[in-house]
Parts: structure tokens; C-alpha cells; sequence
DNA sequence: TTGACACATTCCCTTATGGGTATATGTTTG
DNA sequence: CAAACATATACCCATAAGGGAATGTGTCAA
């Protein structure tokens, strides 16, 4: 099989850079495609496309407006990656925690290394 | 352009299940590839090439142990998701509660029919 | 040293992707 | 109704992905 499709969660619409510019761009509120391929500089197209796998995932909402269609965020699929990362905070602290605590180590170590000889090697 | 590589960041290698399933399998403690084949059910080749990829964003490391090699998780890459996901947290809630709004407002719509006219239409 | 074992890499193949370009659909204006 | 405008879709293409199977590499045991 190939690669799992991008329309099938967050996680994956998210994955792409250029549309989580686009959610960027929607998150100061509500704004029509021609908006959008001004502000990323894509071609229209290539921003339907985008905006079509955003809603998929349900990650845009679109309104008429005339000629014009308004899209704006809807943050909430973005609660089970923010849940499912958020698993890991303890984890990447407790990694800091570590490289602190080998830190220290070497710093007792060179100062232990220090007092007990003073050959005061330059570096 | 096709599709931009996976190696690139860890909202790509995160965008896929199984290799989220290989961090969470790690979140207990480092595990050896023939661990983390059996736990997932996946070929071996196919855990390698996954572990693979989240070595080259960083978020597994390695160690070696005689003629196994153990992976542990480095939570650290997961900032960067955690954060970008993080700004969007005050916009799910608002959505939310913009939900409860209309809620309320159909529910008093509906009290204010009942009381004006106990008409009862069923549905 | 040979063989079993654990893992990494390579090759093949099918599929989804994302960009580019052209075109279809729907709306407003004259 | 026709022309201009705003968007969505369809089509083509090159590429990366991920699974499967086979093979390479390094380690331990006899």
C-alpha cells in the first residue's frame, strides 16, 4: 500500500506546510480564496485543493458570499493532536531535566578536577 | 512537485499512525525493534524503516545493546507541534462556546414558542 | 569459524500527493 | 443574454511514500 491519505485526519492535513499557513491566515477570521493566494503567494488552484482537504478533516468552514466563499477555522479537530502531543510534555521536560542533571555532573567533576589539581591546563 | 518528504519535521513523522503508535509503545521506556514488531504487528522491515524516520527528526535515539538496539523517545521535536497547535486552543473553546450560544438561544426560542401558544405540533 | 539471531538496507510496486494548466460552475454586472 | 469575475474540478506529471520480500551487516553462541 502506499501512503495513507492526507484526507483522513488532522494529523495529516496539518502535516502540510502551506496549509497550516492557511490556517494561520484564517485565524484572524474570515477570508475568501482570492485573499488567501494573495497572502501565500500560491496559485488559486493550489489553494482550493488545500482549503478542500482542510475541510475534509473539517478544519474550515466555508459561508457564500456572493461570487465569493469566506473561509474561516474550525479549531476543533485540532484537540486530538493537541491532546495526543500534549501526552509527551512530561516527557520532553523530564529530557531536559536529564541533560541538566549531566550537566551538573561535568561541572562537579571539572570543578572536583580542579581542587584536586591545580595544573591550570589553558583551556 | 509531489508531496514534500516526511523526513522533513515532526508534523510529518507524526502525521502517520503507526509511527505514532511506535512513540507510544516508547512512552513506557526504550523497547527493541523486535519489541516494537511484535507490540504493532508490523513486519520488521517496516518498523526499521519508521524508526528510521523518526531518528531523522529526532525523535527517537538509539542505543546499542549487543546484538539488539534499543529506542527511546526524545519528546523535544514534539515542541514545535505542541506549540503551533497550542495558539489555536482559545479558538476551539470560543467555537465552543459560540455552540452553546446558539444552543441557548434555540432553547429559549423554544420556551418563548411554548409559552405563546401551548399548541403542541409533535415534532 | 560457522550458524543463529537482531536489525538495517535495498529493490520492486502501487498509490496518494501536490503543483501546473485548462476548463467547468456559479454569480454579478451591463 | 453576454462578459467579467471568483472558485472549484479535471487532467497530467513527477515524486515520495509505505508495504512486501530479499539481502546485507554486525553480534553472540557453539
Amino acid at each position: 500500500m502506499a501512503r495513507a491519505a492526507t484526507t483522513t485526519d488532522a494529523f495529516n492535513a496539518v502535516a502540510e506546510p502551506r496549509r497550516r499557513e492557511i490556517l494561520d491566515a484564517l485565524a484572524g477570521g474570515e477570508l475568501a480564496v482570492g485573499d488567501l493566494t494573495e497572502l501565500l503567494g500560491l496559485a488559486q488552484p493550489q489553494v482550493s485543493k488545500h482549503l478542500r482537504v482542510l475541510r475534509e478533516v473539517g478544519l474550515v468552514e466555508v459561508r457564500d458570499d456572493g461570487r465569493r466563499r469566506l473561509y474561516r477555522v474550525n479549531a476543533a479537530p485540532l484537540r486530538a493532536v493537541h491532546d495526543w502531543v500534549g501526552r509527551y510534555e512530561r516527557l520532553w521536560n523530564e529530557r531536559f531535566d536529564l541533560v541538566d542533571d549531566v550537566l551538573d555532573e561535568l561541572a562537579q567533576a571539572e570543578a572536583q578536577a580542579h581542587t584536586e589539581s591545580e595544573t591550570g591546563r589553558g583551556d
